[in-house]
DNA sequence: GCCAACGTTGGC
DNA sequence: GCCAACGTTGGC
């Protein structure tokens, strides 16, 4: 069992939209980055991740789970881009924000710290109890 | 609005 | 196959 975090810009795909998409979930579409793509297909049904909200929120809001592992992304044409499926696991009580999450010696490492720009990135156990505990969520 | 970091494109 | 030029992302 793995973990990860998904970036999304509220405008593009948010969080309501994808409560909206109740527990089957939806496609994690139009990702078009291949180290994103490679996260992606090594997702598992029944890994975990943080769902981002990049741009002007910039925070952590919930969590998705994976329920289908890669397939053809059904917005690409060109036929060479997969995706997987994740629906809402559930909300933290308390948005973690980036600048909290920079805030935080444990978390410098963070590939979000790193390198900003990676739209799908693995994060670790560690990283996760940490993240999970400073948003009020509570794992079953 | 700026710019750093990163990807992609295209000429050679 | 290299790399300069350009485009995009995303935080500040």
């Amino acid at each position: 069992m793995a973990y990860w975090l998904l970036k999304t810009e509220r405008s593009a795909f948010s969080w309501e939209d994808q409560l909206k998409a109740g527990p089957k979930g939806g496609e994690w579409s139009g990702v078009r980055n291949p180290l994103a793509q490679k996260n992606m297909m090594a997702m598992k049904i029944g890994d975990l991740g943080f769902f981002y909200h990049s741009g002007d929120e910039k925070r952590i809001v919930g969590v998705v789970k994976v329920v289908s592992e890669a397939h053809p992304d059904s917005t690409d044409r060109t036929g060479r881009w997969n995706c997987v499926d994740v629906a809402a696991a559930g909300a933290f009580q308390k948005p973690v924000a980036l600048s909290e999450i920079k805030a935080e010696p444990r978390l410098a490492n963070m590939v979000l710290v790193r390198n900003s720009r990676l739209s799908v990135q693995p994060v670790t156990e560690e990283e996760w109890m940490l993240i999970c505990r400073m948003g009020g969520y509570n794992q079953r």
